[in-house]
DNA sequence: TGACGTCAAGATCCG
DNA sequence: CGGATCTTGACGTCA
């Protein structure tokens, strides 16, 4: 098995896959309901990207059911999408998906306080259950930061190995545990890890803000950490990450820098999935899977490439040219080559001539099937973001309606209409 | 008591 | 009314 790579619960640019959620005051059953019918759907279409763009790892919104676990909601979920739920998990398994969950940093199994341990119970226990629901196997993980330190961390720890072992079989076959950018590191996790037969997942950017006293290399970790990893658990994994530039440590960059993951990713495990945390998302995963193809086929550049060409051409018409001349030989892979000149473009403000520019491209897909009024809008739009009185993001918002409500698809899945 | 992180819902303002 | 922009919510720990 090779290096599957994904990305964590939401996409950018793929059409009918945005969740939906409500505030508690809210949360009746009908609500919850609609809520979830539509997070399934928008599951569904996000399986259906990751089939299409051979991504083969996913982890699941905590929020797809809304309130799913908090105490004074009950909803009868499992009954009531019983069949759609198996049938998205069918569809996950045939495409040989590993999916995952992964509660936020509020799930404390190992707090001083009764009420918030019992809490983080139940949350796991959801999230255990929605997996059962799919019918996913072991090797579908929840992952978990192993808590607070309260100010004695050896009793902290000796409570969340007590409260682990309190857990039902059937979560402790899910749960895995973190390194933390806090309190937890990789060395002092590993030790929960062996000492409880608990895997293992190590982060990178996690490790770099808060390294562990002894210090070791990435791949090091990264090696003993795949030793918590047993047969039912399937391949090691990994989350993976980069510094945003300028923003405070820790923090996730806007898109993963295909030059240092082709750089880090030769030292992995040659059985090891790599979960992403980055803005991007899916564009991230789809670059990443990319640029580490043993068979590398330029038609996937082409489809990348008219994603990304639009959000290129207003801001470098002359990267523009670049890449297109790149991909002119059909018997080529300039992989790194093409990312490295989007990042590149991608990187830069655009200007205003060169974004008009740009939305004239795009009005090319309507000027012969728009409407009169449709036609007044976009120009008197483009007017108006010439001389200052109007945005760029509503001459964009124009052109995307105009995209839905004539099919153009090729202009619906472009990176043109989000802020990547 | 507020920062931390994350996202969409909700609220408000504008024309 | 639609659209753009600002604020709130939901959670627990720690300074």
């Amino acid at each position: 098995m090779s290096m599957r790579i994904g990305y964590a619960c939401l996409t950018v640019g793929v059409p009918n896959t945005q969740l939906r959620t409500c505030i508690l005051k809210n949360a009746n059953e009908m609500v919850l309901q609609g809520l979830t019918q539509s997070n399934l759907t928008a599951l569904d279409h996000m399986l259906d990207y990751n089939i299409k763009n051979e991504i083969q790892l996913l982890r699941i919104s905590s929020d797809i059911v809304p309130f799913a676990s908090h105490p004074e909601v009950e909803f009868a979920w499992q009954e009531l999408f019983h069949e759609q739920l198996a049938s998205l998990g069918e569809k996950a398994r045939n495409a040989g998906m590993r999916l995952s969950m992964h509660p936020g940093q509020y799930t404390v199994l190992n707090s001083l306080t009764d009420d918030v341990v019992k809490r983080a119970v139940m949350d796991l226990t959801y999230h255990c259950r929605f997996l059962d629901a799919l019918g996913m196997g072991s090797e579908c993980k929840i992952i978990l930061h192993v808590g607070g330190a309260y100010g004695d961390k050896k009793a902290a720890i000796k409570r969340f190995q007590d409260n682990y072992d309190l857990l039902a079989s059937s979560i402790r076959q899910r749960l895995v545990i973190e390194n933390d950018d806090k309190i937890y590191s990789i060395d002092e996790v590993l030790e929960i890890g062996l000492d409880c037969d608990i895997p293992v997942v190590f982060d990178n950017l996690h490790n770099a803000v808060y390294p562990s006293e002894q210090q070791k290399r990435e791949s090091e970790w990264i090696a003993l950490s795949s030793e918590t990893w047993k047969a039912d658990d399937g391949p090691q994994k990994i989350h993976y990450s980069q510094q945003a530039e300028g923003k405070r440590s820790g923090s996730h960059s806007d898109t993963i820098s295909v030059h240092e993951f082709v750089n880090f990713a030769p030292q992995l495990p040659a059985a090891c999935d790599v979960m992403l945390e980055v803005k991007d998302k899916n564009i991230s995963a789809v670059k990443c899977i990319l640029a580490t193809a043993k068979i590398g086929k330029i038609e996937k550049l082409e489809e990348e490439w008219a994603r990304y060409k639009y959000a290129v051409l207003e801001r470098s018409p002359q990267n523009y040219k670049a890449i297109s001349s790149l991909l002119k030989d059909k018997s080529s892979y300039p992989v790194l080559e093409f990312y490295d000149l989007i990042e590149k473009s991608i990187g830069t403000i655009s200007e205003p001539g060169k974004a008009k520019n740009a939305a004239l491209h795009v009005w090319g897909y309507f000027k012969d099937i728009a409407t009169q009024s449709e036609k007044r809008r976009f120009e008197s739009l483009l007017e108006q973001y010439r001389e200052g009185s109007a945005t760029l993001q509503s001459l964009k918002r124009h052109l995307y309606r105009l995209s839905e409500k004539y099919r153009q698809d090729y202009l619906l899945q472009s990176l043109y209409f989000y802020d990547v």
